[in-house]
DNA sequence: ACAGAAATTAGAATCATTCCATTTATTTCT
DNA sequence: AGAAATAAATGGAATGATTCTAATTTCTGT
């Protein structure tokens, strides 16, 4: 059973689970590789189907814990797109997403830091976020009519 | 059975309707003024005990249908947060929310134009947004502990 | 190898929302 | 105004993502 998780990831991944107190297992480590596999922003149903081929007796009810742990984690990320199924995201990095209402995809937008501190002046004293969620929704490039 | 919605306000659903060629019905119209009314980002769930204050046979179903339409009128938007049940606002102007963890409050938060525009840049080319959703999650003014 | 803890599993339960078929209200036409 | 046509409201069933539960399996430390 390859599970194509290179070196640096899986290290990560250990180490995140270890300070937390939780195992590395088949299940997660393999769930973990997938959303880095295809950064599509898969629902837990798709990474079921995918982590399905390569352990094939994966119950969708473990997608779902492993996905917890991972967010716990903070390896990977919720992305929540009006009440449409959850999808996951293993970019760490400060960024916002776009939705495509043409293709349904979804892309991530890189937020430098200058930008996000001028969204965080945003907030009237009294207030700190700890979370910043930005998402457009709109038309992407790849979804040119021909008409 | 008075409906308390001010004329203005009476109007906007009124021509805001007829545009799309759908009726002012009572229960539209005391779904519109419960919402102006108590500006607390209300789920379905919560509107619809309100509105049954004031119309006592009303449905869930038929709340859920005058929210689509006042949403397709562009009275009032919904909020989503993660799953959480959607809550509805009719603050028509840009704003961000912001969700207190401690108490669940939502609060609404100005944008301005400028932080508004600097905010669509940072899309790349091609892509084009017809709607932004900003949350921030974190702690409110109110949410000051004792301890 | 053993005891205890943590994970996985299948299936049931939950719950916001949508759908459906029927009844009721509103508008339009004459 | 009254009838026909259209739109909306209604209650209950259906849906579907997610969570829960109880039982089994797998680890980990000794």
């Amino acid at each position: 059973m390859k599970l194509a998780l290179p070196e640096t990831e899986r290290n990560r991944l250990k180490h995140a689970l270890k300070s937390r107190n939780r195992r590395p297992t088949r299940q997660r480590t393999c769930v973990y590789g997938v959303i880095l596999e295809k950064r599509d922003h898969p629902t837990a149903d798709d990474i079921h189907l995918r982590v399905r081929e390569k352990l094939p007796s994966i119950s969708l009810a473990t997608i779902y814990n492993c996905l917890d742990t991972l967010v716990e984690c903070e390896l990977v990320k919720q992305v929540h797109l009006d009440r449409a199924p959850t999808r996951f995201c293993p970019n760490r990095n400060p960024h916002a997403h776009f939705h495509c209402r043409v293709t349904g995809q979804v892309y991530d937008v890189n937020l430098d830091d200058e930008r996000l501190s001028i969204i965080e002046k945003t907030l009237p004293d009294g207030f700190t976020a700890d979370t910043i969620e930005l998402s457009f929704i709109g038309q992407g490039p790849k979804s040119d009519t021909i008409s």
